[in-house]
Parts: C-alpha cells; structure tokens; sequence
DNA sequence: GATAGCGGATAGTGCCGCTATCTACTTAGG
DNA sequence: CCTAAGTAGATAGCGGCACTATCCGCTATC
C-alpha cells in the first residue's frame, strides 16, 4: 500500500500523513525505492488511533508522541505507559499556590486514605485533583467536596469496568493499547454518558423537561 | 477597585483583563470619569470562573463568552443553560458517517431505551457517544461497548451527586452557575478521581505497583 | 507639578496543527 | 518509449487562538 492508499483509507490528507512522520508520530513507510516506500496495515490502525486520540480524546500532538513512543517501547513496564497516558491530562499545570491550595491537598491526602486506594498525594493526578478543588473553593464552591466520595464512588466502579476490560486482552502490547484507548478515550464515552444522565436526571426531577428544542439561531 | 488592583487579586495581567472586557467575557467596570473605572467584587468572582473555565475545564475563550451569556440571561431557563454549558464538550464534531456509526447509533438508541433515560437520541451528547463508540470500533475495541453499562452506572450516580449539589442552592442565579461549574469543573474532578483510583485498582490487580516514580528527565 | 496608573484602541507574538509548493524521481498505462 | 499521475522529502506559509506590547490622551495622588 503507497500513501496515496493510506489516505483514501483512513480519511487523512497525504501532507497531514507526512507531517505525522516527521512529528514522529508514525513509523515512516518501508522503503522499496528511493522514493517510494510501502504501507501496511500497522499504519493504518496507528494512523486511526493518532486521529482518535486527537479529535475525540483532545490530546496535543506532542503528547501522542509520547504516548506512542511508550507504547511502541517494549521494555517500558506497564504502569509507566498508563503513567505517561494519563498525565497528560489534568489542568495543564497552572500553580496558585495560596492557602486554599493547602486545604485542598489535605482533602485529597484524606480522601485518599480515607478510600484505602493505594497511591500517594504526589501522583499527579492528585495533584490535579486538589487543584480543582482549590479553583473550587476560590469559586465559593467549597462545598463540592461534599460530593467528592459520590464522585469517587463511581470513579472506583469505572475504574474497575477499565481493568476488567484491558485485563481480557491477551498480548501484552494490546494490553498497553487497550489502556491508552481506554483511559483517553474512556474519559469522553464517561463525559457523554455523564450529560446525558444528567439531562435525563434533571428531566425526572424538574417535571418535563423537552427532551430537545432547536433555538431559531 | 481599579483594574490594578483587580488584576493583583486574582493574577490575571491587566492587558488580558482588557481582552476579557473586550471579548464580552467579563462586563467593564463601571465608569467615575472618562477613563477611570471602578471593578467590584462581582468582577473579581467572573474572572476566577472564567480562568477555571478556561485552565481546569480546557474551554475556549468564545465558549466562555456564550456560557456566561446564557448565566447573565434572566430569561434564559435552567436547562437550556445546561445545555450551553454541556454542549462545547465532546469531539469536536468531526464526522465519520460509515457503517460503524450506524451502528453506534444503534448501540446509543438502546442504551438509552433500556435505561430508560429521558432523552432522545438527537441529543448532542447521544451524538458525541456514539461517534467516541464509531471511533472505538474503527480501533478495533468494539468490545468496549461491553463496559457501557457499568461506565453508564457511574454516570448516574455522578449525575444524582451533581443535582443534589445543585439542588441545595437557594437563589436561581446561584443554580445556574453552580450547574456550570458542575458540569465543567466536575468533570476535571471526576477525571482526576478516575485516574487516581485506576492507579490503586490496578496496584491492587498486578501486585505491589511502586506508588510513584520519578523518571530522570 | 511630577509620577504612576488608567481606559481604549490597534497591532503584533508565539504556539499549534496542518497545508502549499517545489524538486527529483518512480510507476502505470497506452 | 513516452506521458501522466503519483511519490519521498524538504521548506515555507497559513489560520486560529490566547494573549501581549505599544501608544494616546487623560486622571488620581503625592
């Protein structure tokens, strides 16, 4: 396959292929003349999961790098891959640094220990965590936390749907893709079903709710 | 208050408070002279949601504008705020438009159904899963679909915490930010959770996983 | 009356994800 | 064999976005 095929098959434009593997974001085709080189199914499965973790998972192109360079790093354990999946996400490292940040750290260590989940407040998850609860708090939405256990509640049940999920894959590094696909991708299935039970919820509490209306724009 | 001192307390540099005001983000302070102007605390409380908005919940600045249109709206009733506020997430809107989304139109329609969700698939948010789920297919982990009832479990029960939270708000202006900030912030909440108690569930599955580690950069 | 700050306006910057263009070459069709 | 279409690789440019820099004439304050 050339790449005039790669493209036809996977909806992206021949520069934006080019500009892929310059970026390092796929492996360069093989090549069967100076000039010419082949494609083969490998990129067009790579070439589907740079688009999906791009439009549909919001990631930077620089971060699928990173994620594909872990992926592709057979001697990378596992932990590190999901690691390196995750961290991107997250508030993207704005520092306040006041006294509610403080407070709100202590939330997370608590919370933390409280749930018995064993990591610890440097993961930077963590840390991401108390810094929404300290632009929270700045909000005057302090009493979020109130609903922190629910939240968490239900991030435990996701949590283990996530491992029962990549835990029936049977190659290591499906294994390793799975978790990526199901921690980028996972996170926007959650937030559409999040919204949608809201509406739903809404609807019940707040009598009939039209499900939907057009505004004339 | 002078738009220095606005500035001091809630850093944000005076030249982006002016792009603020200019971009209908946040209303100009009220004029004592032909160029000086007074800024109240109300304006300091919408430059902290609008840098939340924009740093914890990755939303565009032309977004933000039409939030907080529909927040400073008398008229505009509760859940057509929601539904501002819900809709800049998701994809992206890119389409697709094969046989895979038909299928995960299929997939969506059903869940809702045998949930019994009040809502229809037209919905934007219907729209956003089904094309995450086509995107999951074209990758090859349709199988997923297997996990959606479990991810939809969570998705009530963090949809039920979200209205209660919202619910015990008094004054209807205070509902409707709390609804924005709920869905957006909420999310980056609920994000971190997952990606916490993935670290734990996954510790506990495959052993002693170190907590954390620090690569040497 | 000097200095710092202000409101308002316009133009420019840096990053990012492409996209356009060019050259020299290869392949497929008639 | 010739031609038209396609290709690898390289460089430069573009459009969107969130600011940021600069300037003007004015005002508050010491």
């Amino acid at each position: 396959m050339r790449i005039g095929e790669l493209s036809r098959k996977t909806g992206v434009p021949v520069p934006t292929i080019k500009y892929y593997v310059r970026e390092g974001l796929l492996p360069p085709g093989e090549l069967t003349s100076p000039n010419q080189a082949a494609y083969g199914e490998a990129h067009e499965r790579r070439l589907q999961l740079i688009r999906a973790l791009l439009e549909v998972g919001g990631m930077k192109v620089a971060e699928i790098a990173d994620v594909l360079a872990a992926i592709d790093d057979p001697e990378r354990p596992v932990h590190k891959v999901l690691g390196t999946a995750a961290d991107r996400l997250g508030s993207g490292g704005i520092e306040h640094d006041d006294a509610g940040s403080a407070a709100a750290r202590a939330v997370v260590a608590d919370l933390i220990s409280r749930r018995g989940w064993r990591t610890h407040e440097s993961n930077p998850a963590a840390t991401d965590l108390s810094e929404v609860l300290a632009a929270l708090d700045r909000l005057g939405h302090g009493a979020f936390a109130e609903v922190l256990d629910d939240y968490a509640d239900a991030a435990e049940q996701v949590a283990r749907a996530d491992l029962r999920y990549v835990d029936q894959r049977v190659a290591v590094e499906d294994m390793v893709e799975a978790v990526v696909v199901g921690t980028v991708l996972g996170e926007a299935v959650f937030s559409a079903l999040r919204r949608l039970a809201h509406v739903s919820a809404s609807a019940k509490l707040y009598g009939t709710d039209v499900p939907q209306e057009q505004k004339p724009s």
